[in-house]
DNA sequence: CGGGCTTTTGATATCCTTCAACTGTTGTGG
DNA sequence: CCACAACAGTTGAAGGATATCAAAAGCCCG
């Protein structure tokens, strides 16, 4: 149950040995076990491009009329609510796809946090592609399902544990993110900013850099450098996540 | 954006003219528009049942072996945290369909609130008849996507509303619930419990209750009987959603 | 009628937010 | 290359929303 997972990474299993072939991605997408023909025909309609740090993929309520492939690169999911605060719903990693929901418009902003590669696919050619090869469209409803049951677990986590549990399993979430996408670094990229970190959680940025100090301390954590963390005391903050509830 | 569905209603729809041959529900279930020879095919599959009040349909970790449809009545869907206590992952309502997931077992407790009629299925034979019936599977895939947009509105209100703000939109999904299946009645049937809703929304039961008694205050609702609702200010309510968020 | 569950209400405790000031970091233009 | 501005992070103090603890009242159901 990876807590960053709470929506929409529609695609991602384990890593193929071969980058695909299409988008020279290493971790598995859509193509994901697709026999050759599905290959073709998604490499034809889909490109290739690159973005800053900071950019915009698409904004909640434009058009839905891209899907999007994150080749490479960290991408932020939020939504706006009525009095100006976001609502960080997820982060997204190589391998996850965006955009591709029920509705006509997108039901949030994705903003890259780093720079990096994606692929983007017409929403209209996306949907042929899923009446023509039937095993794309199971693989569709398996992901989100589990995205369904990874969103209930953010629930759960939002609603009823202490600031210090949440910021722990955020951080487990983050290594789980990794860990599924190849051999795990000591040193984990983390391009998100405290204030980012709180709105996805639920909490203000101050709590969060006061619970990140606090891990520091006890030597749950460090900092090697900037935008990078190093866990150092896994089973402590396993223990966080699940001895908590919010106990106020 | 109804706060109640936040999970797995896989199936629903506007309403049926007609009550469902196989089942008799006259809200939109699995089987909506679907073509005669699949109805005869669930229908040789499936079991109509009654269960009591307070009965258990599953529970979290069991072999998810069957999916279950309501003909009617109100189930409460909850998980339990490693201390006891329990978040209530949603509730549902006539038409919905419990039980169908991505992992091999289920991912919380199904309860039932109420008395009701109920329907099985195998799980095995449910997916072929997904193999069978392709828009059947597309439809549980459309369904699974607004699941999870719906589960991402109650992560928002969960996370960053006030107790008040969080106990009004609660209100509004049931309100929304039954405008879905039927003409809306003006005194509405509430079957959880104060700890029920606060175990849904990441409060306590007594904030729930005191949320409760302070509506009442401000005439924005009335309770003229037992477990029964009436709402007489939803501009009010929608007020309190929109306007408010945590306010720490 | 009585026991247990649900609900209400009050008093107190506490976690987290808010407000504020300061420090560190990044990036940019002179 | 340095200075400076903007942004990100840290830390402290105070206040507030909600949890916790407690007790009593209301309400079903046996």
């Amino acid at each position: 149950m990876n807590p960053l997972d709470a929506t929409h990474s529609l695609v991602r299993d384990t890593q193929p040995a071969e980058p695909c072939s299409t988008c020279g991605s290493r971790v598995a997408g859509l193509c994901h076990r697709l026999d050759a023909s599905a290959l073709d025909d998604i490499s034809a309609d889909s490109q290739r491009f690159h973005l800053a740090a900071k950019s915009v993929l698409f904004r909640e309520g434009d058009p839905a009329q891209r899907a999007y492939s994150i080749v490479e690169g960290v991408v932020k999911l939020s939504r706006l609510l009525p009095d100006g605060k976001q609502q960080v719903v997820g982060f997204r990693f190589a391998g996850d796809i965006l955009g591709y929901g029920a509705g006509q418009t997108y039901p949030f902003d994705a903003e890259t946090l780093t720079g990096g590669h994606f692929c983007r696919i017409e929403r209209g050619r996306l949907d042929s592609l899923l009446r023509l090869y039937p095993q794309m469209e199971r693989r569709m409803l398996d992901l989100c399902l589990r995205e369904l049951s990874n969103t209930q677990d953010q629930l759960v986590s939002v609603g009823r544990r202490s600031a210090e549990a949440r910021v722990a399993s955020f951080l487990i979430g983050l290594v789980e993110a990794y860990r599924q996408r190849g051999p795990l670094p000591t040193d984990l990229p983390m391009p998100m900013t405290r204030s980012d970190i709180g709105d996805f959680l639920g909490l203000t940025l101050e709590t969060v850099s006061r619970s990140f100090a606090s891990f520091k301390r006890q030597k749950l954590i460090s900092e090697p450098g900037h935008q990078t963390v190093r866990i150092l005391d896994m089973e402590a903050l396993l223990r966080l996540t699940e001895g908590e509830t919010a106990g106020m």
